[in-house]
DNA sequence: GTCTATACGCCGATAGAC
DNA sequence: GTCTATCGGCGTATAGAC
């Protein structure tokens, strides 16, 4: 429990070799300015390539830059949820790590939490997974269904527990990262938290 | 107060001229597809014109259309809550009229809360006015202000309670919007009402 | 294996015939 | 004023020189 949780290496940012500065540029480029309007010139420019060429030494098409990029954000996002979910089981404390992971890394590196958020509605990516069919987002359901049955979440519909509970903490974060709260993820952490989980919460008396 | 409020003809539907067939058609393929995948010939085909010239009669280029529909969408979003302040100044009721209009409109016109959905974080029409400076965002926002002055609404950063209290609602119409919640909008409506409104009414006992 | 130069397609936009 | 035919540019992708 007191085994601490980094900030996940969600692109090693430490000895970047190409392939990462490579991404890290997309990212963003991406969460700035969106996919279809980042060329692969504007791509190559922001990772100091001399040519767009060199991209393709690495990756395919652009395309499997983006897919790539997805791949990492969500893989990591997901290995930090199992560290989560070995760590405790029970659901209040899971999703209390879940939330500051994600609050720490809207602090740390916006760009990923901005992606994310992206990735939740956009034309972003082409045909790929939405956040919502992704192997992260069942894990988290499956957080709402056990808290359920052990009694800690109140008796609802899980989907619409998770819809009430991710929807404050992902607009809360929207928000931050537009502009619109003006203080760091950070000073806003205890008190969002606190109004996401006494919503769901079994005890609560909000009902 | 018995005035009812109609599903606003945010794009009127009935005889359906020529301009409003091609508004209409963008809608649907913006909110399937996106704005960048979605090309002239794909809506003059989905307005079932006979060539992309014809667009052009009525729009100098593919900008205007998206920003035409943007504004029609917004500026009926502005006059549905000008309309709702006008008929009352009680925050909980002002806030209660909007989400009945989001919900019903989600049924009625589930492009439209799509759209606006999509407005909110997207590369979604080049350099336009976000979802976040438009008219109807500050008017919104106002009530919370208003609310809280007159003790209804707690005490919080109103963009707090902002954020709170939408990201409810909107993240649930975007459950129903994909069909991860899988009744109609009007099924949600009650509950979610009530979980967004005692998240920050100032009698809550949520903290 | 690095970079220049170029090919190719798509799509937005227009001109001009009828 | 309706439609066909075409232009021009951008951006992805490649070929080929060194």
């Amino acid at each position: 429990m007191d085994q601490e949780l980094d900030t996940p290496q969600i692109i090693s940012e430490k000895k970047a070799e190409m392939p990462d500065k490579i991404l890290l540029a997309a990212l963003s480029l991406f969460a700035k300015k969106g996919y279809f309007t980042t060329s692969l010139s504007d791509i190559s420019s922001a990772a100091n390539l001399t040519s767009i060429s060199e991209l393709y030494q690495h990756y395919p098409d652009k395309r499997a830059i983006a897919y790539t990029l997805y791949e990492h954000i969500f893989d990591n996002l997901n290995v930090s949820i199992d560290d989560i979910r070995r760590r405790t089981d029970k659901p209040s404390e899971q999703l209390r790590s879940i939330v500051d992971l994600l609050f720490k890394l809207t602090d740390d590196a916006p760009h990923i939490v901005n992606f994310l958020l992206i990735a939740k509605t956009n034309e972003f990516l082409p045909e790929q997974k939405a956040l919502l069919d992704s192997p992260a987002f069942t894990k988290i359901y499956k957080i709402f269904q056990h808290g359920i049955k052990t009694g800690e979440i109140r008796n609802i519909d899980p989907m619409l527990a998770m819809a009430y509970f991710f929807g404050i903490i992902s607009n809360t974060l929207h928000l931050i990262l537009t502009g619109k709260l003006d203080k760091k993820a950070d000073a806003y952490l205890a008190q969002t938290w606190l109004a996401a989980w006494n919503l769901i919460e079994k005890k609560s008396s909000c009902f």
